[in-house]
DNA sequence: TCGATATTTTAATAGTTATCGAATCATTGG
DNA sequence: CCAATGATTCGATAACTATTAAAATATCGA
């Protein structure tokens, strides 16, 4: 992952809501959670959760899926490892148990 | 580490000078850099490189040291552990070998 | 003490981000 | 097709962030 990818990535985590959001979708897990669902969650306003989600998908920290009148949110696992991976190395003096550091629902390790 | 901690360290790594900055620090370990040195090496206006630095050390991932006239600044990997182990736990899965995925000059394991 | 060096603070400005109501778009059920 | 539902886009506004020259502060060496 590239400096400018990670950068995206910070700052759409950096931020109050989109890191709750986040934080539900990874919990949610492949089977996503609806953009009114995660703006009634968080109380929110439709179009403040819209402009949010639409940063974390920016920054290709989720992908949409519609389904029926919803439109589904997930967390991309993919993505979160990069931005794990790039400050473990960069940012964190390359420590960590480097071959097994991957965030759950990705590839291998399929969890519960 | 509290979500509106995390979020302060995240917004700080967000910006492409800061996050360089940050990575050179980390790779210079406990011995630091000085601001002129930083300001130099990233080509960055020294009054605009202490800004970047104060909202590093306002987010607690630096602490600076006077050593004659520079201002040393070091990274703080306490910080960055408490960071990268909140997402692990929230934005991962809470996945990640847990038990051992400290940032380098932690108290454990000094480095080469 | 003076001048030079290293850095921070101040202040002005430009640019970006967040917020949210209203309008719009897409899908569905009747 | 129409009304209802779920979501996004638009547009205005407020709040914050970045940038940098200039002034201020701190330390040192002579």
């Amino acid at each position: 992952m590239q400096a400018d990818r990670v950068i995206r990535a910070l700052s759409a985590l950096a931020q109050e809501h989109r890191l709750a959001a986040f934080r539900l979708l990874v919990q949610a897990g492949e089977q996503g959670v609806a953009a009114g669902v995660l703006a009634e969650k968080l109380q929110v306003p439709p179009s403040s959760m819209s402009f949010h989600l639409a940063q974390l998908a920016n920054a290709g920290l989720v992908t949409q899926r519609r389904e029926s009148r919803s439109i589904i949110y997930s967390a991309d696992y993919a993505a979160m490892n990069g931005l794990m991976g790039y400050l473990t190395e960069n940012c964190c003096g390359g420590m960590s148990c480097s071959q097994d550091t991957e965030c759950f629902p990705s590839p291998q390790r399929k969890s519960a």
